[in-house]
DNA sequence: GGGAATACCCCTTGGCAAAC
DNA sequence: GTTTGCCAAGGGGTATTCCC
């Protein structure tokens, strides 16, 4: 047991610099002005404090779990900081297009990854574009049902990495220390990943 | 100022070993 | 046999230093 070698306030300490890539990858998505980097940082610590606390080392690495508390936790305080009711917010949600981009650009990213070529950025300009009409609406709606599905056919820790990487925007070595592996470990992840979207991507379109 | 050389960082890939 | 992981080597991009 992770808890059994080191007290709870070391294993604190150890983490932090993981509380606060997290919290920095967070804050740079945040508007100027909203809330401050400290905060995050707090809040990030709570949850990793009842990381430590409700960690079972059967089901997964600490850094790992870690990472998924942290975050949820930071995301949690976000949520409550919202001054707007959640129907009031839902409703913007439906008609936010920054809102879509960021749901995208996930996949916008790994679509980059897997056809790498001039087309992609074609298909890239359709998604982002600032104009939205039925055609482009609906590419974007079935690029975006293939990719999911695609996605869901990987192994959680395969999925894992791909969000780290293109949604968090990490570096492979920071997301090598949330999974406590080697960087080139989580290259060859990413590599049997994007070969595996690829091929079930093929199979779908 | 700017071009060349060097150092450094990030990442990928191949080979290998251990575990399943 | 397959999967997982590490190590070492090397490619590519960027920053720094040096010299003209």
């Amino acid at each position: 047991m992770y808890r059994r070698t080191k007290t709870k306030k070391e294993i604190v300490l150890e983490n932090l610099p993981l509380v606060k890539k997290i919290a920095g990858s967070i804050y740079r998505r945040i508007p100027e002005g909203i809330i401050d980097f400290d905060e995050l940082v707090n809040t990030g610590v709570i949850g990793l404090i009842k990381a430590v606390e409700n960690y079972n080392e059967k089901k997964s690495s600490f850094s790992t779990y870690a990472y998924i508390k942290i975050r949820g936790e930071i995301l949690d305080y976000l949520r409550k900081l919202d001054p707007l009711p959640r129907n009031i917010r839902n409703k913007i949600k439906k008609s936010d297009w920054n809102e879509i981009k960021d749901e995208v650009s996930f996949f916008i990213s790994i679509e980059r990854e897997l056809f790498n070529g001039s087309d992609t950025l074609k298909i890239k300009d359709t998604l982002v574009s600032s104009v939205i009409n039925p055609e482009t609406d609906l590419i974007k709606k079935e690029l975006t049902a293939l990719l999911s599905r695609a996605i869901g056919e990987l192994s959680e820790r395969e999925q894992l990495v791909l969000q780290l990487l293109f949604v968090e925007e990490l570096d492979l070595k920071s997301v090598a220390e949330i999974l406590g592996v080697t960087v080139s470990r989580v290259s060859q992840i990413k590599a049997g990943a994007l070969k595996k979207l690829k091929d079930i991507f093929k199979t779908l379109v």
